[in-house]
DNA sequence: TCTGCTTTGCGTTATTATGACACAAAGTAA
DNA sequence: TTACTTTGTGTCATAATAACGCAAAGCAGA
């Protein structure tokens, strides 16, 4: 290696997390209770510095496992974000990705750096320490673009789930209602989604079909125009 | 500052800039010629590491500036590349951008890291060194998508143009040919560009009108469904 | 100035996609 | 059985759009 490659002082490389769950209709975001300053006691997104030998998605499994005891999830990059006074700390860049998951599936944990981890239904946020409100911003409107034409629901819902239930991920998301049978269609014709041939027992009234994610899906056959219902 | 906050060695932080422009009917790319180890004598995209205070949208400014001559483009962040073995000199993570210029206004010059500064046509690159004709494919990739839901041609056309200029950039972009009438009529019906009231004189055939973007647009409208003509 | 050729502007039409809506089947509870 | 809710399927009028026709504008050559 090139002694004098590191001679200047550079900036800190970090990496936060804007972690989606979904559930009892809702989709939720999980943040951090600071235990240190600064922020301290404040809410903030999970985060994490970039180590010498470590990858984007090593640093981002790794502060999932420490500090909230989950890994393996949906992870994509979001956006870097560089404004120079965003950590009080110093010059911090973060290179924010945003993560999928099935909360149902896992048991979250407080790691050292944290007195608390709590989900968050998106709409009912608190402030955010840093520039942390920012940063879930344009996660959110990414999810919600991105679901459009990428079958994301894969991350947030069970192995099988019903036509209802994806329907309902759908217009959480999208913060919209859209028409029943419209719905329907789109994705049928999209080959987003599978039968499975059995059905989802014990509920009320009929009991609705059970699918499975069409994971040949031909990317190109999926872009849902979805609308809002009048 | 918290003295503690530097302690550990961090990667080095560098942007890359994938520079298209839009000249003879032909999409573009500006590379240069390293004068230097690694990759001497071979192609690069143009690049420089981030220095202590600055922003990423300085460090694009001063890359541009100093290395090809040009400044105050259009400019978009692209992506982070993270792979460990990226670089030969050390650990540097790379957040790339891309940005658009019409060549017909600017003289490229070569700055002094560099022996040389060329424009290639997408479709005629020379192999590139460190991972960058991976962030190309990504830019050339975003580029595409990007011009179906947001007025980029702005940046890389003059500041009016004919229908079918910007329909040549459409396709060139696209990589496809589209219907004449057709292209015409979504692009009005977005209210993409106005009529400027003048025609384009010299030509051999009929004079066509000519057009400036709408700078009123509004992004709701603008989504277009462009397809390939059989 | 007349004819042929190319390019541009402005239509039309048949087909497809889509939003709005009706109705029957399946299940539960009384 | 009846009443009620939820789910599955189909219809229909309208909008979007791909394919295509045709005339006007300009130039070149006779």
């Amino acid at each position: 290696m090139n002694p004098e490659f590191h001679t200047y002082k550079n900036p800190s490389l970090a990496v936060d997390l804007v972690v989606f769950g979904y559930h009892n209709q809702s989709l939720s975001v999980l943040l951090l209770n600071r235990k240190d300053e600064p922020f301290k006691n404040g809410w903030t997104l999970p985060g994490g510095f970039l180590q010498m030998e470590e990858t984007l998605q090593q640093v981002c499994n790794r502060i999932m496992h420490t500090k909230i005891g989950i890994e393996n999830l949906y992870l994509e990059q979001l956006y870097s974000f560089d404004e120079p006074n965003r950590d009080p700390r110093g010059r911090v860049i973060s290179i924010a990705h945003y993560a999928l998951i099935n909360p149902e599936r896992f048991e979250i944990v407080a790691g050292k750096m944290a007195n608390d981890v709590q989900w968050f239904p998106v709409n009912q946020l608190p402030a955010l320490g840093f520039d942390h409100g920012l940063i879930f911003d344009q996660a959110l409107q990414r999810l919600k673009s991105k679901i459009l034409y990428y079958p994301v629901g894969f991350e947030l819902l069970d192995e099988t789930f019903t036509m209802p239930e994806l329907q309902a991920l759908y217009e959480c998301i999208l913060g919209i209602t859209i028409d029943r049978r419209n719905f329907r269609r789109k994705i049928l014709d999209a080959e987003y989604i599978l039968l499975t041939g059995s059905k989802r027992e014990g509920s009320k009234n009929r009991h609705p079909d059970l699918y499975k994610f069409n994971k040949a899906l031909k990317q190109s056959n999926f872009q849902l125009n979805i609308s809002a219902q009048q």
